[in-house]
DNA sequence: CTGAAAGCGCTTACAG
DNA sequence: CTGAAAGCGCTTACAG
C-alpha cells in the first residue's frame, strides 16, 4: 500500500475527543448535536492538517447505502451508448451518485458476470441496456426487488422498469414521409429481429405502408445479423438491388446500418448527395447530414433517456427506502424527427 | 432497503460452522486450509440456496484493496474518450478491476471534486485526462504516491505517469506529406494553445515548414478557443481566407475542428470531395473519409492508449504493494498515419 | 456538550 | 479439521 491516510480515530486521539464527536462535526451534524464552536474548529482544522479523506467504503458498509449506481452497456464506445452514459453520469452526479460502468460486449455471460459483480459491490441500483431476451441475473434482480431500470431494449413479459423510445411511431413517421415524397419501393434494413425494439420499428414500417395501400414486398426486407454486420449488409443490399432493381428508398432501422450503406452506395457509384434515392434512418451520427443531405432522421433522445433512466431508478430506490411497495414503470421518450423535403 | 441478502454469518449459523470456515471455502481456500470435502459441499450448497453475494465493501474495508480504478475524462460522450474508456474498461476487467467513471466537463473544480470523491471511495488508482495545467488535487495525489496515470494531456514539470501520443512526429509527418503533395500555404488550426499537447503539434508544423524552406506565415495560424469552438472556428477561417486568399491547405490539430471546418467549407461552396484543397487532421471520426476522401489523417491509437494506461497503473499499484520504490513512466504511443496521394 | 459501545460483513493471524 | 477474536473505519442509538 501507499499511504493509508488518516482516520476518524487519528483525529480523535490527536484532539483527545471521541470518534463520535469527530464524526459528527465532519459529517456536518456539529450544530445539530450541539458541539461547541471551538471543538468544531479544532476538528476541521486537524482534518485538514492530516488531509483526512473519509472512507466511504466504511460508511457504506455501515449505512447500507453506497451512493453508486451500476451501468451496463453492450459497448461504451458506441456513440449512442456513450451519449446516454454521459447523461446518466450527469444526472446521477446531480443527485450525489457515482457511476460504475461495464460493457457486456453483447455477450450474455459477461452481462451476467457484471450484474453479479455490481451486486457484490453493493451498488444502490443498476441501469442496463440488456443484450438478450430475458435472462437469469436480470430476473434474479427483479425477484429480489433490486432497483433496476432497463433501456434501449426490454422484455415485455417481465415487470421491470424500462425507458424506451417511441419505436413504432417514429418509424411510422419516417416511412410516411418517404411515402409523401413519392417513394413506393421502400426497403427496410434491420438487424437482430428477435429484439422487441426492432420488431416495433418493423411494425411501424409495415403498418404505414399498408395504410397507404402500398404492397409490403418481402423482397424489400433485409435482415442483417449483428455479428459482422459491416460485411453482411453488403450481401443484403446486393440481394435487394437484384430482386427489386427499381427499389427507390431505404429505411434503416438503426444508424450503424445506414453508415455502412452509405459506404456501399459510394462504392457502387450511387450518389446520395442529391435527392434521388429516398433515405431514412433511426438515429444518426456526426457528419450524417453532410454525407446524405436529404435523409430523414429520427434522432434518439439521449438526454431524455439518460434523465428518465436516473429519475426512475432513484424513484424506486427512494420508495423502497421508505418501505413503500413499488410499481415498475414504463417511460416512452419520443424521438426528435428531422425530416427533409 | 430492499433485500439485504445473506451474509457469511447466516451461512455459518445455519450450518453450525464458524464464519472463518465459511469464509475460507467461499474464497476458494478450502483445500489449502484443509476443510473437509463434505463441509465444503455443504457451504457451497447453502450459499446457493441463500443466493449469497459476498459484500465486497466489507472485503475492501478489511483488505484495503477495492479492485476498482477511477477514470476521469473531460467528457464521456466524446468519441475519442469514449473509445479510450472502452479499452480501459476492457483491460481493467481482464485484470479483475472494475471502473468508476466521471466526467469533468473540462471544469477544474469538477475534476478536483471527482478526484476527492474517488479517493474517498478508495479506488486503487486513477486514470485522468486532465483539464488544466497542473492542479491542486492531482498534485496531492502525486505527493501521496496515489497510483495515477495521466493521458492525452500532461504536465511536463510534474513527475507523474503519463501516456501520450507522438504529437510532434505525427504532425510533422502530416505536414510533410502536404508539402510533398505541393502545398505551400498551409494553415494550422488549433485550440487551447496552453496545452502542452497542442504546442507539440504546432512545433511539428513549424519545424517541418522551416526545414522545407517554407515561410511560416503567422496569418496562416488560427487559434480557436475551446469554449464555443463551433462558432469561433468560423471567424477564424473567415480571417484566414481574408488575409491569405490563396491559402491552399489546412492542417487541423484535432478532429473536432476538422468536422466544423467541413461544415464551413460546405456552406461556402468549397468542394473538398475532390483533391483541390489540401487537408490533414489529427484523428478522425466516422464518415470522415467519405466527406473528405483526400484528407491525411493521424489516427489516435485508442487501443494502445487504453492498454498502456492500465498497464502502467497496475505496474505502480503492484510495485507499491510490494513495497518497492516506484519511478513514474512516460509512454509514447505512435499514431497510425493514413496518408492519401 | 461529549463519550463508550455495538455493529455493518468481511479476513486473518492465532490457537487448539 | 475447525473456531474465537480482533480489526478494517465508519455511524448511531444510548447514556450521562
Amino acid at each position: 500500500m501507499f499511504q493509508m491516510g488518516a482516520s476518524l480515530k487519528d483525529i480523535a486521539e490527536r484532539l483527545n475527543l471521541s470518534k463520535t464527536t469527530v464524526s459528527w462535526v465532519l459529517s456536518g451534524q456539529g450544530d445539530a448535536k450541539g458541539i461547541s464552536e471551538m471543538t468544531q474548529q479544532r476538528v476541521i482544522q486537524c482534518a485538514q492538517e492530516l488531509s483526512y479523506h473519509p472512507n466511504l467504503l466504511a460508511r457504506s458498509l455501515n449505512t447500507g447505502v453506497s451512493k453508486t449506481i451500476g451501468l451496463i452497456l453492450p459497448s461504451i464506445s458506441d456513440s449512442f451508448y456513450a451519449h446516454v452514459a454521459n447523461e446518466i453520469e450527469y444526472e446521477a452526479k446531480k443527485e450525489g451518485y457515482s457511476l460504475m460502468i461495464a460493457s457486456s460486449n453483447a455477450e450474455i455471460e459477461r452481462e451476467n458476470a457484471m450484474i453479479r459483480l455490481f451486486r457484490s459491490k453493493k451498488v444502490d441500483g443498476m441501469v442496463i441496456a440488456p443484450t438478450k431476451i430475458s435472462d437469469r441475473e436480470i430476473v434474479a434482480l427483479a425477484n429480489d426487488r433490486y432497483p433496476l431500470v432497463l433501456f434501449d431494449r426490454y422484455f415485455p413479459d417481465l415487470n421491470i422498469n424500462h425507458v424506451i423510445i417511441d419505436n413504432e411511431k417514429s418509424s411510422s413517421m419516417l416511412v410516411r414521409h418517404l411515402v409523401e415524397k413519392g417513394y413506393r419501393k421502400i426497403a427496410l434494413i434491420t438487424t437482430n429481429p428477435h429484439l422487441f425494439t426492432m420488431n416495433k420499428r418493423r411494425e411501424g414500417y409495415v403498418n404505414t405502408l399498408s395504410d397507404a395501400g402500398i404492397h409490403v414486398d418481402p423482397n424489400l426486407y433485409g435482415e442483417v445479423p449483428y455479428i459482422n454486420y459491416k460485411e453482411n449488409i453488403k450481401t443484403t443490399l446486393d440481394r435487394i438491388f437484384e430482386t427489386v432493381p427499381d427499389v427507390d428508398a431505404f429505411f434503416f432501422a438503426t444508424h450503424i446500418l445506414a453508415i455502412e450503406a452509405f459506404q456501399y452506395f459510394h462504392d457502387k457509384g450511387i450518389d446520395i448527395s442529391k435527392g434521388g434515392i429516398g433515405l431514412a434512418s433511426m438515429h444518426s451520427e456526426t457528419l450524417f447530414r453532410m454525407v446524405a443531405p436529404y435523409i430523414d432522421i429520427a434522432h434518439f433522445p439521449v438526454k431524455g433517456i439518460g434523465k428518465s433512466t436516473v429519475q426512475v431508478l432513484l424513484g424506486q430506490i427512494k420508495a423502497q427506502e421508505a418501505g413503500q411497495e413499488y410499481v415498475p414503470q414504463e417511460v416512452v421518450v419520443p424521438c426528435l424527427l428531422d425530416l427533409v423535403d
